[in-house]
DNA sequence: CATCAGGGCCCTG
DNA sequence: CAGGGCCCTGAT
């Protein structure tokens, strides 16, 4: 069963990250399915950070404004932190949050756009960002793998219950992944007990490509869009749809927008062409002419409101029909 | 009760 | 490059 780790050091340091940023609309992404990953608030942002064979807690606080953003960064450790254990986390939550990211050339050339000047305005300053390391969030990505959003959701919460880590901080109960090198060793028969069905196959087989190969984030990381591509499709169980996710997420690329998922195609049918369904050939070529390099970022802020609507209460009939939790 | 698609991907021909 | 099959579940 799942491991349980209390942290009760804390340590607090404050970043400023580069203007415009906005805190809320970049750590929280309401279009994604709810999870015992992480836990937001207004303000506040709350997830588990792995790092190598360490594990803390982190807490988010929004202190500044768009224009003059400040956050405290608290870490909740095991034991007392080294200055360089410090830099270490700072800076991996500096990259998943794109703290150091400077998007005000986004904003400047698209103020008069037509389509998205609107949407800017409503939320200048949000930033991609992604709490989870690669790893968990291919995990998160063979969850959503042909099936609905239920039962990802299920399938998350079982499979974390039973293999990932309970990290208790700052009156908070959260769960992280599992390590590769233990995913692997898990039989089919164990995993396919848990109802994952032929993805129990996708979590060792990928688990092991992982350890064996020795799957580096960080070089992946340095790579362009179309080499880290190329790397991820060839893990077994990434296809074209889970390494868009991984290069726009976890690998915080703005560029690209080559793969639109059938329920996106949906939803991008409505905003973008107020038609119930174009072809996603028609809608790549449309995003790509009009936003180009920030294609997805662009698409992305469409994509966002319409979800933020819906956090707030706002619900749109048509959404709901394609949700379905 | 049976059938079927769903926030894909692999494998085969 | 197209199409079948895959785990499981809730909708129809």
């Amino acid at each position: 069963m799942g491991k349980i780790i209390n942290l009760k050091n804390r340590a607090s340091f404050f970043v400023k990250p580069v203007s415009p940023y906005d805190f809320d609309s970049t750590v929280f992404k309401p279009s994604h399915y709810p999870d015992h990953l992480k836990f937001y608030e207004p303000g506040r942002y709350w997830f588990v950070l792995r790092l190598g064979n360490r594990v803390y807690g982190i807490k988010l606080v929004s202190k500044g404004t768009i224009r003059s953003p400040k956050v405290q960064v608290i870490i909740f450790s095991r034991t007392k932190l080294s200055k360089k254990e410090l830099k270490e986390v700072i800076d991996e939550v500096s990259y998943r949050f794109e703290f150091q990211k400077d998007i005000s050339g986004f904003f400047k050339k698209f103020k008069n756009d037509k389509i998205l000047s609107s949407f800017l305005k409503k939320w200048y300053g949000m930033h991609g960002s992604c709490a989870q390391d690669l790893y968990g969030l291919l995990m998160i990505g063979i969850f959503l793998q042909n099936t609905v959003i239920k039962r990802s959701i299920q399938m998350t919460d079982v499979m974390l219950k039973k293999y990932g880590i309970k990290v208790k901080f700052d009156g908070k109960e959260l769960y992280y992944f599992w390590k590769p090198e233990e995913m692997m060793k898990v039989s089919e028969e164990e995993l396919r007990a848990l109802k994952v069905g032929y993805r129990a196959k996708l979590f060792r087989k990928v688990s092991e490509t992982f350890v064996k190969e020795r799957v580096d984030e960080l070089k992946l990381r340095k790579l362009s869009v179309q080499k880290a591509r190329k790397k991820l499709l060839k893990l077994y169980g990434v296809g074209p749809e889970t390494a868009r996710i991984l290069l726009t997420e976890a690998l915080h690329h703005y560029e690209i927008f080559d793969h639109v998922a059938p329920w996106q195609q949906k939803i991008y049918s409505r905003l973008l062409f107020k038609k119930t369904l174009i072809s996603p050939e028609k809608i790549i070529k449309y995003v790509r002419k009009k936003w180009g390099e920030w294609a997805n970022l662009a698409a992305n802020y469409i994509f966002e409101d319409v979800f933020w609507q819906r956090e707030k209460g706002n619900k749109i009939e048509w959404l709901e029909k394609e949700i379905r939790r």
